[in-house]
DNA sequence: CTGTATCCAGGGGGATACTG
DNA sequence: CAGTATCCCCCTGGATACAG
């Protein structure tokens, strides 16, 4: 019952290690714009459409919007519907695999708006202290 | 009661906003190393020494490990110990701000090694049915 | 051992223009 | 509206050499 410094037991994915593909995963679902977006799309908490979740997330671009949602979706993370109308009309929503995640991202987001301050303190304390 | 996409209330922070300082921790906060970082302090349980951590951390050079503990350290999520001997020696550990960060990063990892395998699949077919 | 300093290639991602 | 396609700059971060 050996543990990997990542804890997982054998057969498992460890990120810790450089070459699982678990650290490129972990590394997709620490970006800023995945995070956004799928909190974005969990607060609404209904489909919503490309330009709706650009709205949300301030600043971020179509190009990286269409990556992200892509590679969502791709992930399995998200579903997109795309209905035949004209102008065109497409919507984005979590998959139940999408919302797990969700609520898991949901947390660290939490956690950095809910010490942000203390991490502020932190900072110029250590500034004063390190000679700015 | 309006919320903002975020769900933060009146002179909270929201990385929704693009403006606000919460985004760029929030970039921090999901950076790999970061990650890792902090993962492998919790794992470790005790403080650990410089070289110690990049053996835990495997592939990551000496310039990211030392501007990510520097990081940590500045945002009061690390502690740092030097003594004075030779050679030199100096211990990282988490601060309890930082170990408490580490309960929730930790739930990412072990969300991201536990679905990796169905975000395989989904790649899978996903690529089968868009050509590839 | 624990970093610091520098160089430099590669890629991420913004801005912009254009299409079905 | 919902993207796609390019250009292209910047900045990340690896490699390397060196210092305290």
């Amino acid at each position: 019952m050996s543990e990997a410094p990542g804890g997982a037991g054998e057969g498992s994915f460890n990120p810790y290690s450089r070459a699982c593909p678990s650290r490129r995963f972990l590394k997709f679902l620490g970006d800023l714009w995945t995070v956004l977006v799928i909190g974005a799309l969990y607060e609404a908490g209904s489909p919503q459409r490309f330009t709706e979740i650009s709205l949300r997330v301030d600043g971020i671009s179509t190009k990286m919007l269409t990556n992200t949602l892509r590679a969502l979706e791709r992930d399995g993370l998200v579903l997109r519907h795309q209905y035949a109308e004209m102008p065109p009309r497409v919507t984005y929503e979590l998959s139940p695999m999408g919302q797990d995640l969700a609520n898991v991202l949901r947390d660290v987001e939490g956690w950095a708006t809910g010490h942000m301050q203390d991490v502020l303190d932190a900072r110029e304390s250590y500034d004063v202290a390190h000679g700015e």
